[in-house]
RNA sequence: GGUCUCGUAGCUCAGCUGGAUAGAGCAUCUGCCUUCUAAGCAGAGGGUCUCAGGUUCGAAUCCUGACGGGAUCACCA
């Protein structure tokens, strides 16, 4: 139920009661904003009470309907198809317009039931640049950060960063073979795209050595040796690459060498590591700015990598898991309808499972969180599954709190982004693309030319990032999405820049009203149109829209509202005059709803992790 | 093959705790700026909600099955 119905529901109830002698609960009421085409605010459907109480469904909203005219609490109503149309009194509306604009958001939506969360989101790798990928899951993860922090729950950030393995040896090794100490401040490229050329680089150095291989004696030796029956040389070669890689090849060699130097901790070798890392975080760094998105703490996985080792142990103790004559430990998950799943190497060392569950075990000891949530793309659902039924049978406490946020992987109208075939989308340029576009629209446009130059910038910054965040916010989650890079700098129809303006127009209005707006006050009561109690009525759905997308972990939610109310006002501005309104009360009343609506706006955008400027 | 997931207009998406004639945007076409910012508004065309059953007074929504796309099933992370 909308809790800012609780007056209509109890008189229903009590309408229930003297018309019917029926007594009825809240729930089993359907009340819903009524459709625009038909006359009223609400409707009731019918249809439920007509077999329970042997009257047809004029008879039963026609009493409901006269009972509740006597109340006063609506003024009209009337019976279509069964559905019955409620039309709520002026003071209703003037009323709750009156509540709403005095009193804060915040103080409406505080949760009454505040929990504790951590939001895991962004986790990179050190040896290459954010690409599209990562900005959809950051600005996932802000966004359900800001939506649970703002609800009134205590939330905390975190990333994990993978800054060990073969891929960012791959990166130093590159460096350190082809670079001749060029470094990201010498040749003025962003320091995280420096160490992905270097990654880059590697690759393209060792496909040279491979085909350089493939032609020799041993490499055509090899294909003819372990090709499978009537196997194409191509298809070999292809299928080979990783043996290649491990065994033969010189680059892939020395790659290794690289990992088993920096797992004993040779100085040098660390030493590289932390430059290189250090130029990919100062790197990520600038771009969670361009973002404005922030980590409250970091987990790095040359430091985690290790744990969790203790934690097989207790479950070997508990008999949870099985010890295999390998040494290799296993846990049997058959029972609810997954796999055996390997949770310690035979060797002793740690798979991925064995990190996450070392790592759950650190942050709960740290944060004592009810809620851990996992930004994570859905293709690792299934590890997550893993996790989570592993921690049950471990019979930890948090396995209840594990939450996987999974969201869709984004692929491009041409299919898959692939970093083999360069067609990943790099997040910066991504970036610097939508605030060239909001440039040029703002330039052509004309409305900012009073301003200062910085003011400018962070304008455009503002309408750039609107526009980017709401295009991949808008689609649900846990939904693939197509990127269409072209639509993603769109600023028209369904986009953050349409919402964006819609606020500008009111703070424009805001700004050039004559007088100062007083308070809504019991005798200025006047007729007010349908429109404006459709907007009144959006304002006071915010709570439950903001809860609801909470609950869900759904920020496309709130952003599909956010259009609606936007829409829905740039029609009542096209409408009705504000300031020229008719007589004095009824422009203070509409600069009361401008005023409302642009509060709205403005916090369900912060919501999203977009805030919004007053001009454009 | 097993498991999970998605399928709504030419394209991208809403709507899904069951409710009225399934909605937006983009694209195409037509109007509206001497009046609060036209990144706007109004209008036109565009649909077998993948298909088939079932539950129900009522199904795009819930259940079962089929078909189609995607993910996953490593001593990778």
């Amino acid at each position: 139920m909308q809790d800012y119905l609780h007056d209509l529901y109890d008189k229903l109830i009590l309408v229930f009661s003297s018309q019917f002698d029926k007594s009825i609960t809240i729930e089993e009421l359907t009340i819903s904003t009524c459709k625009k085409e038909f006359e009223g605010d609400f409707t009731l459907v019918l249809f439920p009470w007509v077999k329970s109480l042997g009257k047809s469904p004029d008879d039963i909203g026609n009493s409901i309907g006269n009972a509740l005219i006597q109340t006063g609490i609506i003024d009209k109503y009337n019976i279509i198809k069964g559905f019955l149309n409620m039309s709520l009194n002026n003071h209703f509306w003037i009323n709750k317009l009156s509540e709403i604009s005095n009193q804060s958001i915040t103080s409406r939506i505080k949760t009454n039931k505040p929990l504790k969360y951590l939001v895991e989101y962004c986790s990179p790798n050190t040896n290459k640049p954010l690409h599209l990928g990562h900005i959809r899951n950051i600005l996932i993860g802000w966004s359900v950060y800001k939506i649970l922090s703002e609800s009134g729950h205590t939330v905390n950030t975190t990333q994990v960063i993978n800054d060990r393995g073969i891929a960012i040896c791959k990166s130093m090794l590159a460096w350190k073979l082809y670079s001749d100490g060029k470094t990201p401040e010498s040749t003025g490229i962003k320091s995280d795209h420096f160490v992905g050329d270097y990654y880059v680089l590697f690759e393209v150095k060792f496909r040279e050595e491979y085909a350089q291989w493939q032609n020799s004696e041993e490499g055509s030796g090899s294909y003819y040796n372990l090709k499978k029956e009537g196997e194409a040389s191509d298809d070999f070669f292809k299928r080979y690459k990783n043996d290649y890689f491990n065994t033969k090849s010189s680059l892939g060699i020395q790659a290794k060498e690289m990992l088993l130097k920096w797992e004993s901790s040779d100085p040098e070798t660390l030493q590289l590591w932390q430059k290189m890392n250090e130029w990919v975080y100062n790197g990520f760094e600038e771009s969670f700015k361009k973002l404005d998105v922030k980590f409250d703490s970091y987990f790095y996985e040359s430091q985690t990598y290790l744990l969790g080792k203790d934690i097989i142990e207790e479950g070997l103790k508990k008999n949870v898991f099985t010890k295999e004559a390998d040494n290799s430990v296993w846990i049997d998950l058959t029972d609810v309808g997954l796999d055996r799943k390997i949770v310690l190497r035979s060797d002793g060392t740690s798979v991925y499972i064995t990190q996450d569950l070392g790592t759950i075990n650190l942050r709960d000891k740290q944060y004592h969180a009810d809620k851990y949530i996992y930004v994570v793309a859905d293709e690792q659902d299934y590890h997550f599954k893993v996790l989570t039924e592993t921690l049950k049978k471990l019979q930890l406490p948090y396995s209840q709190g594990i939450h996987h946020l999974n969201y869709g992987m984004v692929e491009l109208p041409s299919g898959r982004m692939k970093s083999r075939e360069g067609t990943v989308v790099d997040a910066d340029d991504l970036i610097q693309e939508v605030f060239d576009v909001a440039a040029k629209n703002a330039e052509e446009r004309g409305e900012l030319s009073g301003l200062s130059k910085n003011e400018v910038s962070v304008i455009i910054h503002q309408i750039g990032m609107s526009a980017l965040k709401y295009f991949i916010l808008k689609v649900q989650a846990k939904k693939r999405m197509i990127f269409n890079p072209e639509e993603s700098v769109d600023m028209q129809g369904h986009t953050g820049p349409y919402i964006v303006n819609a606020y500008v127009r009111i703070q424009s209005i805001l700004r050039r009203k004559v007088s100062e707006i007083s308070e809504i006050s019991e005798i200025n009561i006047i007729d007010i149109n349908d429109s404006e109690k459709s907007l009144i009525n959006s304002c006071l759905e915010y709570p439950d829209i903001l809860h609801e997308a909470g609950n869900q972990l759904d920020p496309a939610h709130l952003a599909n509202y956010l259009y609606q109310l936007a829409k829905d006002f740039h029609k009542y501005y096209n409408d009705y005059r504000i300031l020229n309104a008719e007589n004095i009360e009824l422009i203070n009343i509409r600069l009361n709803l401008c005023k409302t609506i642009g509060l709205h706006l403005h916090h369900g955008m912060s919501c999203l992790g977009i805030e919004m400027p007053t001009r454009m």
